[in-house]
DNA sequence: AACGAATTGTGGCATATATCACACATTTTT
DNA sequence: AAAAATGTGTGATATATGCCACAATTCGTT
């Protein structure tokens, strides 16, 4: 099972480690499964581990007062979760359910450690994709605070259907209250562009298999806000 | 006047280096003054220089639809100025613009790549830099989204306080319809807020010179948002 | 000093969206 | 299968905040 070698999903950044850094990547790796639901990344636990998606989505979060989490992003595989949390503290800053049923790699925060110090193409390697996150995260603040609600639930749509699911029909295991915490609404204004949307016939939306009818539309929607 | 190994504001996690790594990076590094409103780094340039900021205050911005700026962050000395960009893409994706007289060092992305590949202590170090940005990040996200504008407005004016001028006391270079970009708020509401504030004797705000009053007032409308 | 340009203060109005409320549907548990 | 819990649709109402407008002030330039 632990074959990090032949794994087609693994980071592609893996390729600049020479055949003995593999090795030792692979002996501080380790498959966990997760069903629906599950913990992925407990909140506030201490960091020991680097966590990749190899299986399934996640839904990454951190916790607002009242109790409600915001989502930060949601997760398709082939994607580190919390890998800021490894480098920045020693808890975790962050949480991640699984939404789906998921494997995951564990990698010893040691190993990965180890392997950043001694191999500098790593290391630029693991900046890059840090940087490029943050630089996603720009993206989402700034059309939460120029867009309305129309255009962030659209966007919202389409970031599922081209990024995670890569397909316009799928099955979304997420409430519309979670929903309304990932575009910074609540649940009854999700309801209702949802039902204009639906009305327009742009979406299908049947119990949480969502399916884009009029993608041009949608798109234009997600623009305009 | 290039002095990287007595310089005092120096980025911390130069220590790792040891001697003959630091002489590479002092000669990599360029120092370069600027006067209010220039441009220490202009949107879309290509990624050359690592920057750092030794003295002054910056904005860092994106631009939105619309024309209109995003305040994404303002930075005091002992900052690095768009790191993930160097490391994202090739060309940049933030504007960084002096709002007070600037001394910046412009270290080569040769040089900084290569001190990171060399010395694996440096590149945690980087690492950690950018992570702790990044989560510095959420933090904004979540409050612009939990708070409402009176409460942005405060945590606001608390932060330049206790992160970027140090005291209760300072000059700020900016107008509110910049305060507005950096709390997702337009000029007017900025406007009504500080006029409150001022009339309940929290603030003394006269030109551009802000004085907390009531500090203990203010950090509670903050976390009340 | 003097003019025009930019910034700020404030009122009134429009509106997007939160909140409350409740019926209905769906899923899970007993 | 019944009961309980959870999620969804949709109306009515309240409100925060955006937008327009115009006066007052400050700033920058000649």
């Amino acid at each position: 099972m632990k074959n990090c070698i032949n794994c087609h999903i693994r980071y592609e950044a893996l390729e600049v480690l020479d055949e003995k850094e593999m090795q030792q990547f692979e002996e501080g790796c380790t498959e966990v499964h997760f069903d629906t639901g599950d913990k992925v990344i407990p909140e506030g636990i201490p960091v020991t581990h680097v966590v990749y998606l190899k299986e399934g989505i996640v839904k990454v979060c951190i916790k607002g007062r009242g109790g409600q989490d915001l989502i930060l992003k949601v997760l398709a595989p082939g994607s580190f979760v919390g890998l800021h949390d490894v480098f920045a503290h020693t808890t975790r800053y962050c949480s991640a359910i699984a939404i789906t049923p998921v494997t995951a790699c564990y990698i010893s925060h040691n190993v990965f450690s180890m392997l950043i110090r001694s191999n500098g193409d790593f290391a630029l390697e693991v900046l890059k994709y840090i940087s490029l996150e943050e630089i996603d995260y720009f993206h989402r603040f700034l059309n939460m605070l120029e867009k309305q609600i129309t255009g962030r639930v659209a966007e919202m749509i389409l970031y599922f259907a081209d990024h995670i699911f890569h397909t316009d029909r799928f099955t979304l295991a997420l409430t519309q209250t979670e929903l309304g915490n990932m575009v910074g609404a609540s649940r009854e204004s999700v309801s209702r562009v949802i039902k204009d949307l639906r009305k327009d016939d742009i979406l299908r939306w049947e119990h949480h298999t969502i399916e884009i009818l009029n993608k041009e539309l949608l798109e234009k929607i997600s623009r305009a806000g």
